[in-house]
RNA sequence: GAUCCCUUCGUCUAGCGGUUAGGACGACGCCCUUUCACGGCGUAAACACGGGUUCGAUUCCCGUAGGGAUCGCCA
């Protein structure tokens, strides 16, 4: 009988209390790529059991922006609030074998004693002061919280796919509480319990929680249940190398979308940010699968630079269907114009694509070149055109080609390239002479795809009217 | 303060005891050229510091400095 490989069950935990942002969306990424690798799992948790924060246009938020990069999840959605009875009942299993306690320490207190701690500048943690004390001594009215009863002795090794083996000794561990005094699951618990019975086999997560890590193993360990493997993967910093804050890169993923990126742009980034094969750069999504393991992944937090990102979707916008790109930038477009492009415009603004697309960087930039196949008579010229346009010699020059053009019966690129520097070799002016012009004229504006591309798509009447505009001004 | 983690060009990284320390982005220069791009070629640019171990350290060990994370009845 064939074996069927060691199954991989990963998974991605946000809770929900803002978008999805840039570190969550790489975790997301290497948790996806991880599982569909392995040909296992990728499972998806919304940890929403903060009722204060979290929200539902935060879930929305979530889930729209893993859509949008192609982050597809297996199963059902998760949501731990919903699970916060089954949580208690571990809490309780814990407590009747010994291996949890109430804790009657009023929040007063324990904050005094922190206080304390840090005044003697000893180090925080809860001193176990009920561990060991008899219940019979709990005040009447206080509602207790139940504490993990871990270790003091010893150590704790976690033996981490990214970070290598660390350890840390248990007097380091405090008693961490797993059911606050409303009887309501902390986090530490739920995720552990969450994580066991949702089967998962491999935690990557953000390095911000491996030193939760070494608390919740003895969660695993006292209910005898089997430790995930963990990943801690760094965490991404801004450009100044300070923590990602709002300023910079940690905006949610439609944000990179309205910036006009392209999700495979933004997965290959985000691939090679903290992970890398060799000297490869441009990794498209299936080779990323067939790639992507977790010792490639480096130990120390990245910085994320815009540049290379830009780079990077600039190939991705080349390689990307001409269709498609219209889809994306018509709205753009729209937006820009106050008016939806008409059918005609579309259809330029496809034709035009193969040029357009060859020198933008993003989507934005892309709408930018391609307003002018939209844009009505009489066009707006901008300040640059303006000085091409406002000389005797330019007028000259475009009244030459307006009557050679006008006389062209093949309106293609081919015929108009051939038209044009005949008449160039003709006039004795140089090409550039008659195409910057001519490109002021027809774009009102001094960058463009090539000359003949423009006037082909632009056709016959326009193209030729557009030009009489500048004659005649 | 305590504990843990990190440190190769400006940035992302390759390197896993012996290399002219490689690639990519960015920068700069040249070429191509009707503009802008694309593309091609090239230049500058790094092993944080100090000790060990070793015939030999960017690579292994220990310190120092710098950075980061965590220390809640938040997640």
């Amino acid at each position: 009988m064939p074996q069927s490989p060691a199954p991989v069950v990963t998974r991605f935990a946000p809770s929900p209390t803002g978008f999805l942002h840039i570190g969550g969306a790489r975790t997301a990424l290497f948790n996806w790529l991880f599982s569909r690798h392995h040909g296992g799992q990728f499972l998806l948790r919304i940890e929403d059991t903060d009722k204060e924060r979290s929200t539902q246009a935060a879930i929305d938020a979530i889930i729209a922006g893993l859509d949008w990069l192609g982050l597809d999840h297996d199963g059902e959605i998760v949501f731990q609030s919903r699970r916060a009875a089954r949580h208690a009942e571990v809490a309780h299993a814990l407590l009747a074998a010994g291996n949890a306690y109430r804790c009657y320490a009023s929040v007063e207190e324990l904050a005094e004693m922190r206080e304390r701690a840090k005044a003697e500048g000893k180090p925080i943690r809860y001193d176990g002061r009920w561990r060991d004390r008899d219940a019979s001594d709990a005040p009447p009215d206080v509602a207790p919280v139940i504490r993990l009863r871990a270790p003091q002795d010893g150590e704790t090794v976690i033996d981490d796919l990214v970070q290598g083996t660390v350890t840390i000794a248990n007097s380091q561990l405090d008693d961490m509480v797993l059911l606050r005094s409303d009887g309501s699951p902390t986090y530490m618990l739920s995720v552990v319990v969450d994580d066991h019975d949702m089967g998962i086999t491999h935690v990557i997560r953000g390095d911000d929680h491996l030193t939760n890590a070494f608390r919740q193993f003895h969660i695993y360990d006292l209910m005898g249940w089997d430790v995930p493997r963990f990943a801690h993967i760094p965490l991404i910093h801004g450009p100044d190398g300070a923590k990602l804050s709002k300023r910079h890169g940690a905006l949610g993923v439609e944000a990179y979308r309205d910036m006009g990126y392209l999700p495979e742009a933004l997965r290959n980034y985000l691939l090679r940010l903290g992970w890398g094969h060799g000297d490869d750069e441009i990794i498209p999504t299936e080779q990323a699968i067939e790639w992507f393991d977790l010792d490639g992944v480096g130990r120390s937090a990245s910085r994320f630079d815009f540049a290379k990102l830009e780079n990077l979707n600039g190939h991705y916008l080349r390689q990307a269907d001409d269709q498609r790109l219209v889809s994306l930038v018509l709205p753009i477009v729209a937006g820009k114009l106050g008016r939806t492009p008409d059918a005609d415009a579309a259809q330029r603004t496809l034709l035009a694509m193969p040029g357009l697309k060859e020198r933008a960087k993003t989507l934005l930039e892309l709408a930018e070149g391609a307003l002018f196949l939209t844009e009505e008579r009489p066009l707006a010229v901008d300040e640059k055109a303006k000085v091409l346009l406002d000389t005797p010699e330019a007028r000259e020059i475009l009244g030459h080609a307006y009557s050679g053009l006008k006389s062209v019966s093949d309106w293609t690129a081919e015929s108009l390239d051939l038209t044009l520097r005949n008449m160039s070799e003709v006039e004795g002016i140089k090409f550039g002479k008659i195409a910057q012009p001519l490109r002021a004229a027809l774009v009102g504006r001094t960058t463009s795809p090539g000359i003949f591309d423009v006037l082909a798509v632009l056709g016959r009447d326009e193209s030729l009217a557009r030009i009489a505009d500048q004659i005649n001004t």
